[in-house]
DNA sequence: AGGCAATTAAG
DNA sequence: TTAATTGCC
């Protein structure tokens, strides 16, 4: 018997790891439920639980959850099913690199072995590289090469009738109702492997072209709804990658470099660890970030939706209702943080990672710094964005705000807690200093 | 994957 | 008078 650990990758098709174990013979699953769940939502955690759910139903009731360390959990997992090979897919984040190197040793430890096929990615990070064997540090000319490269056609599905059961710790029907209450786009995050692919080739074969036009209108519903599954592999991007390279239109290469961001970002964080945390460019002094209680108040009114700038406002209040935020009012509000409130980049990466239901470690944390104008591509004078004149662009009918937002016409709605005219010269006063390297 | 003010072109 | 264009942050 072999075993199939399940990391980012929650599907049958298209699963190299999951294929590997099956050539073996008769497979054993299992998922480590871990710690770090702690500091999710339980909107967040709720979606997991669902498409575990769906999954272990996919093979037959065999996938074990289990509550610990991965390194516990599948040491333990390989024991029971006397299974002397472990096959998984390579994690590239610094915590999923952490993750694997403990499951290795412990299952070294007992004489066993995990072999590494496949990644959450097209390309697997750190193979994109100049003709001097060195990576990219600017978007376009990778997305050149990483095209060029080229990526492998999806590999066929696994077969539901191989696995063979262990037993689960973690009662899912519980996890999975938490953070039910009053969502009102419940249904649009399909959790079920089957309804994914379904959608996949739906968009694919009828909204390319209104995606290209709509895709950063919030008030419509114009976008590819991909990325919550793209996020706990149940997709894989070289499944939707093989799909829309059967479309010739410029639609279908905008869509594809829109997944070239998520392979570039995948990148970056693997060539750069340090990069979920520190700036990659600082750009400005350090003690220019507003700090202590004046701070404390300010993110309170980001994260609550209580700006008084209505866009940044209905976007956030979409996140504490449902998980998601349209993308383009998710530069909105991160430049709302960093540039009109002066806080930290790394706070709003914070409260995105514990709410958002598609939280991606190297999108989000990279995007981030994209936002901050601290990444790779550094250009941070022009990434001041005035929420009002995005607003007028991108809902000029007022109907995504006045849908996230009950009482934007009222009174009850609150004054705007700035003047970003103000801030926005303060940003650009830091960034000038920033500049110069100051001797603090 | 911006914004804004100054400048120029168009009506 | 107003709409596109340009230069700069």
């Amino acid at each position: 018997m072999t075993l199939w650990w399940a990391r980012r990758d929650l599907r049958l098709a298209d699963n190299p790891a999951l294929l590997q174990a099956q050539a073996d013979g008769p497979t054993a699953a299992a998922f480590a439920w871990t710690p770090a769940l702690h500091l999710w939502s339980g909107r967040r955690r709720a979606h997991l639980a669902r498409v575990l759910w769906s999954l272990r139903e996919d093979t037959g009731g065999a996938l074990a959850i289990r509550r610990g360390a991965a390194a516990d959990v599948i040491a333990a997992a390989a024991r029971e099913a006397d299974a002397p090979v472990v096959w998984a897919a390579r994690e590239h984040t610094p915590s999923g690199v952490r993750e694997q190197d403990a499951v290795q040793r412990a299952l070294h430890a007992e004489g066993r072995e995990l072999r590494f096929v496949g990644s959450p990615y097209a390309i697997a990070p750190g193979r994109v590289l100049k003709t001097d064997g060195t990576p990219y540090q600017v978007f376009t000319p990778f997305s050149r090469a990483w095209r060029e490269h080229g990526w492998r056609s999806p590999a066929g599905a696994a077969d539901p009738q191989r696995f063979r059961p262990l037993d689960s710790d973690v009662d899912l029907d519980q996890q999975a109702a938490h953070g039910d209450t009053a969502d009102p786009l419940e249904s649009r995050h399909e959790f079920r492997e089957s309804q994914v692919l379904a959608d996949l080739h739906s968009f694919v074969d009828s909204d390319l072209p209104r995606y290209a036009a709509e895709r950063d209108r919030p008030d419509l519903d114009s976008t590819s709804h991909l990325s919550v599954p793209l996020a706990y592999g149940q997709l894989h991007p070289r499944t939707v990658l093989a799909l829309t390279g059967q479309v010739r239109t410029d639609a279908a290469r905008m869509f594809e470099s829109e997944i070239a961001w998520r392979e570039f970002h995948g990148d970056v964080l693997h060539h750069h660890p340090s990069a979920q945390r520190e700036s990659l460019t600082p750009v400005m002094p350090e003690d220019a970030w507003a700090t202590g209680r004046e701070a404390d108040a300010s993110f309170l009114a980001w994260r609550r939706g209580e700006t008084g700038f209505s866009l940044v406002d209905a976007g956030m209040r979409q996140l504490a209702a449902t998980g998601i935020m349209h993308n383009r009012v998710r530069m909105v509000t991160a430049s709302f943080l960093v540039k009109d409130l002066h806080l930290p980049w790394q706070r709003g990466a914070d409260h995105f990672r514990r709410s958002l239901l598609d939280y991606d470690h190297a999108q989000n944390q990279l995007n981030w710094q994209w936002v901050a104008g601290t990444g790779r591509d550094a250009a941070p004078f022009f990434r001041v964005f005035n929420p009002d004149v995005q607003a007028d662009r991108f809902d000029p009918d007022r109907r995504y705000r006045q849908r996230w937002i009950p009482e934007l016409d009222t009174p009850g709605y609150p004054m705007p807690m700035l003047d970003h005219r103000v801030e926005r010269e303060v940003a650009l006063a830091h960034l000038r200093q920033g500049k110069r390297p100051s001797k603090g």
